[in-house]
Formats: C-alpha cells, structure tokens, sequence
DNA sequence: TGCTAATTAGCAAGACTTGCAAATTAGATC
DNA sequence: GATCTAATTTGCAAGTCTTGCTAATTAGCA
C-alpha cells in the first residue's frame, strides 16, 4: 500500500478509525527514505501538528506494523527504525555516519544454511555493513579516520 | 582465540589485566551456545562468582567486543545477545521461542547488492527468521498456535 | 445530532545500558 | 616478598527507548 486512501480502508478493515495523527505519521513515514526513527518523525510530525503525542507516534508505528504497512529495522544500537517498504529488499548500514539505504540482492530469498535444515524459514533478511560513497570520499580527502573500534562498537558509540 | 591462556596473552597485549571476573565471564561465554544477554551471564557469573556486578559484566563483554573476542548480536526486540563465535557465521532466528542458533550459508560473503554500487562493504551478515524443529514439533501437536502477530511483534511481545 | 467504542495525550514506569567516584587489586618493580 | 600505581570492580544514579495506564477527546455509525 502507498496512497493515504487505501489506509483508510485498511484501518477499516482492522475496526480502526482513520484519525489525523494517522494520517499524518503514514505520510510522513511514506516521504522519509532515511528509515526514522520514532524520535524523529515525532519531530516532522510535530512541526505539523503541535500536541501531537510521542506516545501516538509509537502506538501508530506499531499499528502499521502489525497491519503489515511497514517493517522494523533493528540494526544494532539505539533506536527501532521503521521503513515503509515492505517489499523483498534488503539493508546496507554504514558504520560511519549510520546511514541505512535499501537494496536488492539477487538469489537472497533462496539462500539457506548449509546446517540446521530442520529450520522452517519463513524470511531472509541480508544486511551489508561498510562505507557510504559519501564516507568514503570525505575520508580520503584526509580527516577523520578515527580510532579502531569495530562497526559495532561504533554503532553503539555514535548512539549519543 | 577459544582457550582462557591465550586470553591472558590478549589482555596483555592491550595493557590490561586478567582478573577473575574477566577469566569467569569468558569462559562462561564459551560453555554457552545460546547467544546470552549479559542479564543472563551475569545470572551465571553470580552462581559461581557471588557478589560479582551486572556492571562488571557489560564492561567485560564490551573489551571483548573491542578485542575481536566476540561479537554482539541485535537480532530486534529486547538486550543485545553476545556470541564467542566470530568466525564466518550467521543466524537463524525462532519466531516462536526466540532462539537463536549459528548457522552457515554458502557463497554469503560474495553476496552483493545490485544496486548500491558505490558501497564499500565491509561484512556481510544473513538472518534467517523461521521456525525452530522444536517448536514446529510442538505445534504439530496441536496447541499453542497464537494470534496472527508479525514475527517482529512477537519478538517484541516476547521481551517482557 | 447523539452515542459509544476507539483513540489520544501525558505522565509514570519498565527494560537495558552506561557514567561516575570510591574502594580494591593485578602486575610490574625493587 | 613488600611496595606502588594504574587498571578494575562495585554500586548507584542516570540516560535512552519504549510501553502501561487513565482521563479526556473524537471518529464514524445510527
């Protein structure tokens, strides 16, 4: 789904009311390709619609998730992110400036483990982790090569 | 690195000491397939080790981290897992039960985004979400087929 | 227009993790 | 083995992210 006007038909269908707060955070989750967090389309919404609760935008992004309108993306530290795009498609995270992009990998969905193959696989999910072109060129202009902490470490350290 | 000797040589060679904790803390990591939070090392470490601190304990794992020792597991929902197993590996995730077991996948480090060209990548990681045999077995039996949640809500659900 | 169940807003609280400071201790030195 | 010092451990407070609870509000139906 995509446009504001099926939602309200799948929030009818799931005995829910189409309210302006839903509305809102649908769209405004819709035009965001950086994969927000709750925070910060709180922030977007709020300049929108003053009053609008924190607490809203988190029961709304649930919905929508249950109602299958958007995904989790959990991807070390910090903050749940959502993403709209529910189609087959997968991650790319880059350990220096935490950037998530979408991307597509051929033969992902077939892939299965050489072991454990009295596992029901229902999802593949593939996550790249490395260096956004834009990382990469300000890093080769010289700069910020920081300290040898491993991509997690870093992700967990940019958290604050 | 697997056994507690040449742990002390690694901790030496990053200027720091071996303590106790630090030995326990390791090698309980080691006995342990399950891919534990550090609420439950710190469960165990207490068993054997009374007195000992949950604050001790996420240090720890962090120097480990730091060190290449292990790697942190965030796999949605709930405390970050550590697994002493860094070698070429990836995951296959219960959506029932939420465990989590080391798994390994043919040609998974060749695998490359079709698009997204100009990303440098740095490691490649697959998860595999489905069911365990176990619980499939379960379930066959009749029994606890729950509501209609997406795996993410009932690994959220999961969490309390 | 009125009614009612659903929803919102706000705040308190829960889960997980880290910062800080004082007390303790590993490991080097003599 | 005794001494010394920087590293480490503890315990607690605090921070971040998310959810529970409840009174007030409201969408959508009759």
């Amino acid at each position: 789904m995509q446009s504001p006007a099926s939602l309200a038909v799948a929030y009818r269908a799931n005995g829910r009311k189409l309210t302006p707060q839903r509305q809102l955070i649908f769209q405004l989750m819709h035009e965001n390709e950086t994969h927000p967090t709750a925070e910060d389309l709180y922030a977007q919404a709020s300049a929108q619609m003053p009053g609008i609760s924190l607490r809203t935008v988190y029961q709304t992004l649930n919905e929508l998730a249950e109602m299958g309108e958007l995904q989790f993306i959990e991807i070390g530290s910090g903050a749940t992110r959502f993403d709209p795009n529910v189609g087959d498609h997968h991650h790319a995270v880059c350990d220096s400036c935490g950037q998530i992009r979408d991307v597509h990998v051929r033969g992902a969905a077939t892939l299965r483990p050489t072991d454990s193959t009295d596992f029901v696989i229902n999802e593949v999910g593939v996550v790249f982790r490395g260096i956004c072109s834009a990382c990469e060129t300000s890093r080769r202009k010289g700069s910020t090569q920081r300290g040898a902490k491993s991509p997690v470490q870093q992700a967990k350290a940019s958290k604050k």
